[in-house]
DNA sequence: CAAGATTGAGGTTTCAATCTTT
DNA sequence: AAAGATTGAAACCTCAATCTTG
Protein backbone atom coordinates (compact mmCIF):
# COMPACT_ATOMS: atom_id res chain seq x y z
CA UNK A 1 0.00 0.00 0.00
CA UNK A 2 2.52 2.73 -1.04
CA UNK A 3 0.75 6.36 -0.98
CA UNK A 4 1.61 6.08 -4.74
CA UNK A 5 1.87 8.43 -7.78
CA UNK A 6 -0.91 9.57 -9.56
CA UNK A 7 -3.47 7.55 -10.90
CA UNK A 8 -6.10 9.72 -12.02
CA UNK A 9 -7.99 6.47 -13.53
CA UNK A 10 -8.57 4.51 -10.06
CA UNK A 11 -9.22 7.72 -8.22
CA UNK A 12 -12.13 8.65 -10.75
CA UNK A 13 -13.44 5.30 -10.08
CA UNK A 14 -13.27 6.04 -6.91
CA UNK A 15 -15.16 9.47 -6.79
CA UNK A 16 -17.67 8.36 -9.51
CA UNK A 17 -18.73 5.84 -7.43
CA UNK A 18 -19.46 7.99 -4.23
CA UNK A 19 -20.58 11.07 -5.81
CA UNK A 20 -23.26 9.13 -7.86
CA UNK A 21 -24.53 7.24 -4.20
CA UNK A 22 -24.61 10.18 -2.47
CA UNK A 23 -26.63 12.07 -5.37
CA UNK A 24 -28.90 8.93 -5.94
CA UNK A 25 -29.79 8.71 -2.15
CA UNK A 26 -30.83 12.46 -2.24
CA UNK A 27 -32.95 11.50 -5.80
CA UNK A 28 -34.41 8.80 -4.52
CA UNK A 29 -35.63 9.66 -1.29
CA UNK A 30 -37.14 13.26 -2.61
CA UNK A 31 -38.73 11.91 -5.86
CA UNK A 32 -40.34 9.22 -3.34
CA UNK A 33 -41.99 11.31 -0.90
CA UNK A 34 -42.87 13.39 -3.70
CA UNK A 35 -44.56 10.66 -6.36
CA UNK A 36 -44.16 7.22 -4.99
CA UNK A 37 -40.79 6.95 -7.63
CA UNK A 38 -37.64 5.77 -7.28
CA UNK A 39 -35.05 8.27 -9.79
CA UNK A 40 -35.09 4.94 -12.04
CA UNK A 41 -38.88 5.02 -12.38
CA UNK A 42 -38.44 8.60 -13.37
CA UNK A 43 -35.80 7.93 -15.66
CA UNK A 44 -38.14 5.45 -17.81
CA UNK A 45 -40.86 8.05 -17.82
CA UNK A 46 -38.82 10.36 -18.94
CA UNK A 47 -37.07 8.52 -21.84
CA UNK A 48 -40.39 7.84 -23.11
CA UNK A 49 -41.83 10.94 -23.05
CA UNK A 50 -38.89 12.38 -25.02
CA UNK A 51 -38.92 9.78 -27.51
CA UNK A 52 -40.03 10.89 -30.65
CA UNK A 53 -42.24 8.44 -31.50
CA UNK A 54 -43.47 8.25 -28.14
CA UNK A 55 -42.70 4.49 -27.52
CA UNK A 56 -39.35 2.57 -27.43
CA UNK A 57 -38.20 -0.37 -27.38
CA UNK A 58 -36.79 -2.37 -24.05
CA UNK A 59 -33.24 -2.76 -25.93
CA UNK A 60 -33.20 0.88 -26.38
CA UNK A 61 -34.99 1.85 -22.82
CA UNK A 62 -32.24 -0.23 -21.23
CA UNK A 63 -29.03 1.55 -23.08
CA UNK A 64 -31.10 4.92 -22.30
CA UNK A 65 -31.05 4.89 -18.72
CA UNK A 66 -27.83 2.73 -17.98
CA UNK A 67 -29.42 -0.55 -17.09
CA UNK A 68 -29.55 -4.31 -18.53
CA UNK A 69 -32.45 -5.77 -20.57
CA UNK A 70 -33.54 -7.87 -17.67
CA UNK A 71 -33.23 -5.08 -15.43
CA UNK A 72 -36.21 -3.12 -17.98
CA UNK A 73 -38.07 -5.99 -17.65
CA UNK A 74 -38.16 -5.83 -13.79
CA UNK A 75 -38.35 -1.98 -13.85
CA UNK A 76 -41.44 -1.99 -15.93
CA UNK A 77 -43.43 -4.18 -14.65
CA UNK A 78 -44.58 -2.34 -11.43
CA UNK A 79 -44.95 0.47 -14.04
CA UNK A 80 -47.70 -1.31 -15.83
CA UNK A 81 -49.17 -2.97 -13.14
CA UNK A 82 -50.44 1.00 -12.10
CA UNK A 83 -50.80 2.02 -15.63
CA UNK A 84 -48.24 4.45 -16.26
CA UNK A 85 -47.03 2.30 -19.23
CA UNK A 86 -48.58 0.11 -21.47
CA UNK A 87 -46.95 -2.16 -23.76
CA UNK A 88 -47.14 -2.04 -27.60
CA UNK A 89 -46.55 -4.83 -30.11
CA UNK A 90 -44.31 -4.75 -33.19
CA UNK A 91 -46.36 -5.09 -36.61
CA UNK A 92 -43.27 -6.02 -38.36
CA UNK A 93 -41.44 -7.78 -35.86
CA UNK A 94 -42.89 -9.89 -33.31
CA UNK A 95 -39.80 -10.48 -30.93
CA UNK A 96 -39.85 -6.87 -30.37
CA UNK A 97 -41.76 -5.18 -27.60
CA UNK A 98 -42.69 -1.26 -27.38
CA UNK A 99 -42.92 0.54 -24.07
CA UNK A 100 -45.40 3.55 -23.73
CA UNK A 101 -46.64 6.20 -21.64
CA UNK A 102 -50.69 6.30 -20.89
CA UNK A 103 -52.13 9.36 -20.30
CA UNK A 104 -51.72 8.77 -16.92
CA UNK A 105 -48.08 8.48 -17.43
CA UNK A 106 -48.07 11.17 -19.28
CA UNK A 107 -49.74 13.57 -16.61
CA UNK A 108 -47.43 12.34 -13.93
CA UNK A 109 -44.15 12.59 -15.62
CA UNK A 110 -45.24 16.13 -16.37
CA UNK A 111 -45.52 16.73 -12.52
CA UNK A 112 -42.11 15.01 -11.62
CA UNK A 113 -40.80 16.92 -14.28
CA UNK A 114 -41.31 20.18 -12.67
CA UNK A 115 -40.59 18.69 -9.08
CA UNK A 116 -36.97 16.97 -9.70
CA UNK A 117 -35.35 20.48 -11.82
CA UNK A 118 -34.95 22.13 -8.26
CA UNK A 119 -34.31 18.78 -6.33
CA UNK A 120 -30.82 18.18 -9.01
CA UNK A 121 -30.32 21.91 -8.77
CA UNK A 122 -30.15 21.64 -5.18
CA UNK A 123 -28.26 17.92 -4.66
CA UNK A 124 -25.51 19.42 -7.10
CA UNK A 125 -25.40 22.98 -5.47
CA UNK A 126 -21.23 22.47 -4.86
CA UNK A 127 -21.11 23.06 -8.63
CA UNK A 128 -21.51 26.35 -11.07
CA UNK A 129 -23.49 25.83 -14.59
CA UNK A 130 -20.77 25.87 -16.45
CA UNK A 131 -18.99 23.71 -13.95
CA UNK A 132 -22.08 21.23 -14.77
CA UNK A 133 -21.70 21.78 -18.44
CA UNK A 134 -18.21 20.40 -18.16
CA UNK A 135 -18.82 17.72 -16.29
CA UNK A 136 -21.76 16.51 -18.40
CA UNK A 137 -19.52 16.74 -21.19
CA UNK A 138 -16.51 14.56 -20.01
CA UNK A 139 -19.14 11.67 -18.57
CA UNK A 140 -20.43 11.88 -22.18
CA UNK A 141 -17.74 10.58 -23.31
CA UNK A 142 -17.44 7.44 -21.09
CA UNK A 143 -21.02 6.31 -21.64
CA UNK A 144 -20.37 6.17 -25.33
CA UNK B 1 -42.69 17.16 -22.85
CA UNK B 2 -40.87 20.05 -24.24
CA UNK B 3 -37.46 20.09 -25.79
CA UNK B 4 -37.05 22.00 -22.91
CA UNK B 5 -33.96 25.13 -22.06
CA UNK B 6 -31.03 24.03 -20.89
CA UNK B 7 -31.07 22.38 -17.79
CA UNK B 8 -27.71 21.23 -16.52
CA UNK B 9 -28.23 20.09 -13.18
CA UNK B 10 -30.86 17.51 -14.60
CA UNK B 11 -28.75 16.59 -17.41
CA UNK B 12 -25.92 15.71 -15.14
CA UNK B 13 -27.56 13.37 -12.77
CA UNK B 14 -28.61 11.48 -15.94
CA UNK B 15 -25.54 11.01 -17.31
CA UNK B 16 -24.09 10.44 -13.69
CA UNK B 17 -26.24 7.42 -13.31
CA UNK B 18 -25.55 6.29 -16.80
CA UNK B 19 -21.76 6.19 -16.79
CA UNK B 20 -21.68 5.38 -12.97
CA UNK B 21 -23.50 1.69 -13.84
CA UNK B 22 -21.68 1.49 -16.94
CA UNK B 23 -18.56 1.73 -15.09
CA UNK B 24 -19.27 -0.12 -12.21
CA UNK B 25 -20.50 -3.10 -14.39
CA UNK B 26 -17.14 -3.66 -15.86
CA UNK B 27 -14.77 -3.01 -12.67
CA UNK B 28 -17.56 -5.37 -10.67
CA UNK B 29 -17.46 -8.14 -13.29
CA UNK B 30 -13.60 -8.37 -14.09
CA UNK B 31 -12.84 -7.78 -10.16
CA UNK B 32 -14.69 -10.40 -9.68
CA UNK B 33 -13.10 -13.28 -11.78
CA UNK B 34 -9.88 -11.88 -10.82
CA UNK B 35 -10.44 -11.96 -7.24
CA UNK B 36 -13.53 -13.12 -6.17
CA UNK B 37 -14.45 -9.33 -5.15
CA UNK B 38 -16.52 -6.72 -5.96
CA UNK B 39 -15.99 -3.36 -6.43
CA UNK B 40 -17.26 -1.97 -3.11
CA UNK B 41 -15.76 -5.05 -1.72
CA UNK B 42 -12.50 -3.38 -2.96
CA UNK B 43 -13.33 -0.43 -1.92
CA UNK B 44 -13.23 -1.63 1.47
CA UNK B 45 -9.99 -3.22 1.60
CA UNK B 46 -8.27 -0.35 0.15
CA UNK B 47 -10.46 2.18 2.22
CA UNK B 48 -8.43 0.26 5.58
CA UNK B 49 -5.14 -0.37 3.90
CA UNK B 50 -4.63 3.45 3.46
CA UNK B 51 -6.36 4.54 6.63
CA UNK B 52 -3.13 6.38 8.79
CA UNK B 53 -3.58 3.58 11.47
CA UNK B 54 -4.85 0.80 9.41
CA UNK B 55 -8.42 0.59 10.87
CA UNK B 56 -11.34 2.59 10.51
CA UNK B 57 -14.78 3.13 12.29
CA UNK B 58 -17.69 1.86 10.53
CA UNK B 59 -19.49 5.04 10.28
CA UNK B 60 -16.37 6.84 9.13
CA UNK B 61 -15.92 3.21 6.31
CA UNK B 62 -19.61 4.14 5.65
CA UNK B 63 -18.73 7.72 4.95
CA UNK B 64 -15.38 6.87 2.35
CA UNK B 65 -17.23 4.53 0.12
CA UNK B 66 -20.77 6.25 -0.32
CA UNK B 67 -22.89 3.57 1.50
CA UNK B 68 -25.01 3.51 4.56
CA UNK B 69 -24.04 2.36 8.08
CA UNK B 70 -26.41 -0.30 7.30
CA UNK B 71 -24.53 -1.07 3.97
CA UNK B 72 -21.27 -1.48 5.60
CA UNK B 73 -22.23 -3.63 8.40
CA UNK B 74 -23.68 -5.79 5.54
CA UNK B 75 -20.67 -5.41 3.49
CA UNK B 76 -18.44 -6.60 6.11
CA UNK B 77 -20.11 -9.67 7.15
CA UNK B 78 -18.84 -11.73 4.26
CA UNK B 79 -15.40 -10.26 3.90
CA UNK B 80 -14.98 -11.22 8.11
CA UNK B 81 -16.15 -14.41 7.22
CA UNK B 82 -13.42 -15.20 4.85
CA UNK B 83 -11.13 -13.75 7.21
CA UNK B 84 -9.75 -10.66 4.75
CA UNK B 85 -11.04 -8.48 7.46
CA UNK B 86 -11.50 -8.74 11.53
CA UNK B 87 -13.71 -6.54 13.91
CA UNK B 88 -11.72 -4.43 16.69
CA UNK B 89 -13.34 -3.10 19.70
CA UNK B 90 -12.44 0.62 21.55
CA UNK B 91 -11.20 0.83 25.13
CA UNK B 92 -12.85 4.24 25.55
CA UNK B 93 -16.25 3.68 23.95
CA UNK B 94 -17.87 0.26 23.98
CA UNK B 95 -20.09 1.39 20.91
CA UNK B 96 -17.89 2.05 18.23
CA UNK B 97 -16.51 -0.78 16.28
CA UNK B 98 -13.49 -0.54 14.27
CA UNK B 99 -12.43 -2.90 11.10
CA UNK B 100 -9.19 -3.74 10.26
CA UNK B 101 -7.48 -5.63 7.59
CA UNK B 102 -6.18 -9.63 8.57
CA UNK B 103 -2.66 -10.48 7.10
CA UNK B 104 -4.33 -12.42 4.36
CA UNK B 105 -6.74 -9.45 3.61
CA UNK B 106 -3.62 -7.30 2.96
CA UNK B 107 -2.01 -9.55 0.65
CA UNK B 108 -4.89 -9.68 -1.46
CA UNK B 109 -5.37 -6.37 -1.81
CA UNK B 110 -2.21 -5.74 -2.47
CA UNK B 111 -2.61 -8.16 -5.31
CA UNK B 112 -5.86 -6.51 -6.16
CA UNK B 113 -4.56 -3.45 -6.14
CA UNK B 114 -2.02 -4.14 -9.53
CA UNK B 115 -5.28 -5.49 -11.40
CA UNK B 116 -7.15 -2.86 -10.58
CA UNK B 117 -4.84 -0.12 -12.66
CA UNK B 118 -5.02 -1.49 -16.16
CA UNK B 119 -8.90 -1.89 -15.70
CA UNK B 120 -9.95 1.27 -14.05
CA UNK B 121 -7.50 2.44 -17.38
CA UNK B 122 -9.51 0.80 -19.97
CA UNK B 123 -12.84 1.46 -18.84
CA UNK B 124 -11.62 4.81 -18.54
CA UNK B 125 -9.79 4.93 -22.37
CA UNK B 126 -12.09 7.44 -23.29
CA UNK B 127 -10.75 10.28 -21.37
CA UNK B 128 -7.07 11.44 -21.38
CA UNK B 129 -5.61 12.25 -18.09
CA UNK B 130 -5.74 15.51 -17.62
CA UNK B 131 -9.51 15.03 -18.56
CA UNK B 132 -10.14 12.39 -15.39
CA UNK B 133 -8.45 14.89 -13.11
CA UNK B 134 -10.35 17.33 -14.63
CA UNK B 135 -14.21 15.09 -13.58
CA UNK B 136 -12.21 14.46 -9.96
CA UNK B 137 -11.69 17.55 -9.33
CA UNK B 138 -15.21 18.38 -9.78
CA UNK B 139 -16.71 15.18 -8.66
CA UNK B 140 -15.30 16.10 -5.37
CA UNK B 141 -16.99 19.37 -4.85
CA UNK B 142 -19.97 17.21 -4.94
CA UNK B 143 -18.84 14.63 -2.30
CA UNK B 144 -18.20 17.32 -0.46
C1' DC C 1 -27.37 -19.16 -35.15
C1' DA C 2 -28.57 -14.06 -33.69
C1' DA C 3 -31.71 -10.76 -31.52
C1' DG C 4 -35.37 -9.30 -28.25
C1' DA C 5 -37.26 -10.31 -24.14
C1' DT C 6 -38.21 -12.79 -19.90
C1' DT C 7 -37.37 -15.74 -15.78
C1' DG C 8 -34.88 -18.12 -11.86
C1' DA C 9 -31.54 -17.65 -8.52
C1' DG C 10 -28.69 -14.95 -5.96
C1' DG C 11 -26.52 -10.92 -4.19
C1' DT C 12 -26.72 -6.03 -2.74
C1' DT C 13 -28.50 -1.98 -0.61
C1' DT C 14 -31.75 0.92 1.47
C1' DC C 15 -35.18 2.51 5.07
C1' DA C 16 -37.05 2.28 9.47
C1' DA C 17 -36.98 0.29 13.81
C1' DT C 18 -34.25 -1.32 17.57
C1' DC C 19 -30.53 -2.07 20.88
C1' DT C 20 -26.62 -0.54 23.55
C1' DT C 21 -23.68 2.84 25.33
C1' DT C 22 -22.55 7.68 26.22
C1' DA D 1 -31.62 12.26 23.92
C1' DA D 2 -27.77 11.31 20.68
C1' DA D 3 -24.35 8.23 18.48
C1' DG D 4 -22.68 3.72 16.72
C1' DA D 5 -24.14 -0.34 15.01
C1' DT D 6 -27.24 -4.03 13.68
C1' DT D 7 -31.51 -6.36 11.91
C1' DG D 8 -36.01 -7.30 9.37
C1' DA D 9 -38.45 -6.41 5.39
C1' DA D 10 -38.58 -4.97 0.94
C1' DA D 11 -36.89 -3.34 -3.32
C1' DC D 12 -33.70 -3.64 -6.94
C1' DC D 13 -30.41 -5.38 -10.26
C1' DT D 14 -27.27 -8.62 -12.33
C1' DC D 15 -25.84 -12.96 -14.58
C1' DA D 16 -26.86 -17.04 -16.93
C1' DA D 17 -30.20 -19.78 -18.94
C1' DT D 18 -34.31 -20.06 -21.69
C1' DC D 19 -37.96 -19.09 -25.01
C1' DT D 20 -39.60 -17.20 -29.31
C1' DT D 21 -39.07 -15.17 -33.65
C1' DG D 22 -36.22 -13.82 -37.62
Amino acid sequence: MKPTEPQPAFDFCLILNRSHNTLMRQLDSKLASLHGLSFNDYLILYALGTAPSGKLRRTDLAQAIGVTASGVTRSLLPLEKIHLIERLPDARDARVGYAALTPTGKQLLKHATISIQPIAAEATAALTSKQLEEAVYLLRKLAG
